[in-house]
DNA sequence: GGGCTGTACTG
DNA sequence: CAGTAC
DNA sequence: GCCC
DNA sequence: TTGTG
DNA sequence: CACAA
């Protein structure tokens, strides 16, 4: 449950996009605490600079110094999640997020093990990448048919680590296979449907483009409403793998009786395709889960994600929704 | 050895 | 209830 | 996998 | 432009 | 983000 919006500032994203610096893959922690808000302060102890994100100047964005680190360690991890090894992908995951955020380049076994997250095995392996520019234990675990399908499969969306591993023993090998002979739920058609759009990255303007798009649409319907994009986003990512919209209302009434007719609206210009999940007999739908696609030629279809929340849930929603960056400090 | 977030939807 | 996604 |  | 929710 | 200050 989400309690007190309490105090949750420094969140705002900083909407100068003169950014020219915009890398792309990963976390640019936000704005922060500049060194003269810490002046009063009588402490600042370095490490604690250094630990927390939010001490950081950080001011543009962290480069992810360990690029080619993260990438070997993350087919690992999707390999075990493809594997139902859930609880390493997990761990390695952490690891991963952890190495991404650290803030200079990783030159040694110790210093790997210095981050939280990372522990002896994974050391092993960053060190082995450093040294050699690759990790063995890659080949080894990916590149057989079993893990390559594996991840194949579960790029549909609806369909997981048990789905994919029972198409692959029904001899199932290829998105063909699947669109002829597998029988799929409603999810995983729309998801094979449009599997090469959804798992594309989207750019970061088109992401803004179809925020302006949600927006319009819900202002016709009820002027004041916020819409706010979160996800990767916000957090100034220059691709995203969806969108995600957060809308609520100052009034702390609106929102109620908001999400059907803004649906509605946006399903009559045929910018909503398909619906994924969407309790709309209940009054009270929070989330919708779907698939749109912007006017004109050439318009991808993108997963869209809606979440009505009342006022004052407004600001955990949105650091809840905004997500990782802000949490790994 | 045991936890690793908690919740909601679909079928 | 299992599976999936967020 | 990691952490406690 | 900033402060606030 | 939207709106008021």
């Amino acid at each position: 449950m989400l309690y007190s919006p309490c105090k949750l500032r420094h969140l705002q994203k900083d909407t100068d996009e003169k950014n020219t610096s915009r890398e792309d893959d990963d976390t640019s922690a936000e704005d922060n605490t500049r060194e003269g808000s810490f002046k009063k302060r009588k402490f600042l102890p370095k490490e604690l600079k250094e630990k927390f994100a939010c001490a950081r100047p950080s001011g543009k964005q962290v480069k992810d110094f360990n690029h080619h680190i993260t990438a070997e360690l993350e087919k690992l991890a999707a390999a075990y999640k493809s594997k139902k090894d859930t609880w390493r992908a997990l761990g390695y995951q952490k690891a991963i997020s952890a190495i991404r955020n650290y803030p200079r380049p990783i030159t040694s076994r110790e210093e790997a093990l210095s981050i939280r997250g990372v522990g002896g095995r994974l050391a092993d392996k960053v060190a082995e990448i450093v040294e050699s520019g690759k990790l063995r234990k890659v080949a080894e675990v990916c590149e057989d048919e079993e893990a390559q399908t594996l991840q194949r499969f579960m790029g549909v969306w609806g369909a997981g680590p048990t789905t994919a591993h029972g198409w692959y023993i029904q001899g199932y090998r290829t998105l063909e296979d699947l669109r002829e002979k597998g029988n799929l739920t409603r999810h995983q058609q729309i998801g094979l449907k449009y599997y090469d759009d959804i798992n594309s990255r989207i750019p970061r303007e088109e992401v803004a483009e179809i925020e302006n798009y949600v927006r319009s649409a819900a202002h016709g319907i009820k002027k004041g409403l916020i819409v706010m994009v979160c996800g990767s986003y916000r957090r100034g990512r220059a691709t995203c793998g969806d969108v995600d919209v957060l809308v609520t209302h100052p009034d702390g009434q609106s929102h109620e009786t908001v999400f059907q007719p803004l649906l509605n609206k946006l399903r009559e210009t045929g910018f909503l395709t398909d619906d994924l999940v969407t309790q709309e007999d209940n009054g009270n739908q929070k989330k919708y889960l779907g698939v749109c696609k912007l006017p004109g030629e050439g318009q991808k279809y993108r997963r869209l994600d809606v979440i009505v929340v009342p006022y004052c849930e407004f600001a955990p929603a949105a650091m809840y929704f905004t997500g990782s960056a802000h949490f790994n400090r």
